[in-house]
RNA sequence: GGGCGAAUACCAGAGUGGCCAAAUGGGGCAGACUGUAAAUCUGCUGGUUUAUACCUUCGGUGGUUCGAAUCCAUCUUCGCCCA
């Protein structure tokens, strides 16, 4: 039993000011839903919130995985729902905040269980595909699972490669492995998500940048620039450094550049949230 | 004052007689998404409720032509060069 209140929304919305009133109000801790806030390394560029905040109020799932740490949605439902159970039977209320709306959908109605891909697999199968092309991993994926091979985004390599992967690691294919099925959990969520007008929350993200420069993210960007191609760094605020660093662009455009892919992922965000309020209302009307 | 060049959709920029409502990129908008998701992918972007359809567009005006963004004349603006 329990309460779990759900603090979710775009990028530069408020979340975390939020949560962290509610919090200290409370006294309650905060399990963070946010897939680049758990790696260390990226303070700045990931918004992770400062000392005198973490200090006050006890963070989880925050600032705790090596940059090259692989990580997963499904991960994540596992381990919040682990801190979250817990965080229920000691105060009867926790609070989950992040924008990784992805994750926040594990964390409320699960993720089916698909194997973890060996590193072995993965890899030899990227390196497949590269050689072979796209027409290679399409008939691949047909053959193996033609169901899957009908409803996926056939124009999404990503999508197709991992469902290839998937057979190859566990000898199931996604149209076996996707239930589909969402999960109940013995808790009561309480979900809100914060919603603002369009020009207000872009003038908040333009702001955010701006601070983040202020606060050295051209520095943060600088220290882990060896390490670029990791998925964790693949992220809204270094890539148009990195790009910056590598002379494709100028420092002034590359700030231009973050500003502009924050909103867009912050749009990316708000089509998430109504296509979930979509299907809640379909959910209803049954 | 003279010479040359340029004017194209929100922006940049192709197109130099019909296949042009007009390439491409940017920007904008919308969407998909059950596994690195701040990822990855898709559609739209002159108007007309649908369109293999019609209408209005390529600085202005007037021509040539069956047909013009494309050719001619002229005007306007901008850039460069000579005075």
């Amino acid at each position: 039993m329990g309460r779990v209140i759900v603090i979710t929304g775009p990028t530069a919305s408020g979340k975390s000011a939020l949560a962290l009133e509610l919090a200290s109000k409370r006294g309650l801790e905060i399990i963070s839903a946010d897939s680049r806030q758990i790696y260390t390394g990226i303070p700045i560029v990931s918004a992770l919130p400062s000392d005198e905040e973490l200090a006050s109020v006890k963070h989880h799932l925050i600032d705790m995985l090596p940059l090259d740490a692989y990580y997963s949605a499904s991960m994540f439902e596992e381990e919040a729902l682990r801190i979250a159970r817990h965080q229920l039977s000691e105060r009867g209320e926790v609070i989950v905040c992040g924008g990784s709306m992805m994750y926040i959908d594990a964390f409320c109605y699960g993720i089916d269980a698909l194997p973890t891909i060996p590193e072995e697999i993965r890899q030899a199968t990227y390196q497949e595909a590269e050689e072979k092309g796209p027409e290679w991993a399409l008939s691949t994926l047909k053959t193996m699972d033609p169901a899957y091979y009908d409803k996926v985004d056939r124009s999404n390599m990503k999508r197709v490669i991992h469902a290839i992967e998937i057979m190859r690691a566990g000898g199931k294919s996604m149209t076996d492995l996707l239930t589909g099925e969402k999960k109940k959990r013995e808790f009561e969520i309480d979900f809100r998500y914060i919603d603002m007008p369009r020009d207000i929350l872009f003038k908040r993200i333009n702001e955010r940048v701006d601070r983040m420069i202020e606060a050295g993210l051209e520095e943060e960007a600088r220290r882990v620039y060896p390490l670029r191609g990791l998925n964790s760094l693949n992220t809204v605020g270094l890539k148009e450094m990195f790009a910056y660093f590598d002379g494709q662009m100028d420092r002034t455009t590359a700030i231009e550049r973050i500003k502009k892919n924050t909103r867009v992922y912050a749009k990316k965000q708000e089509t998430w949230h109504s296509r979930r309020l979509r299907n809640m209302g379909k959910k209803i009307e049954r």
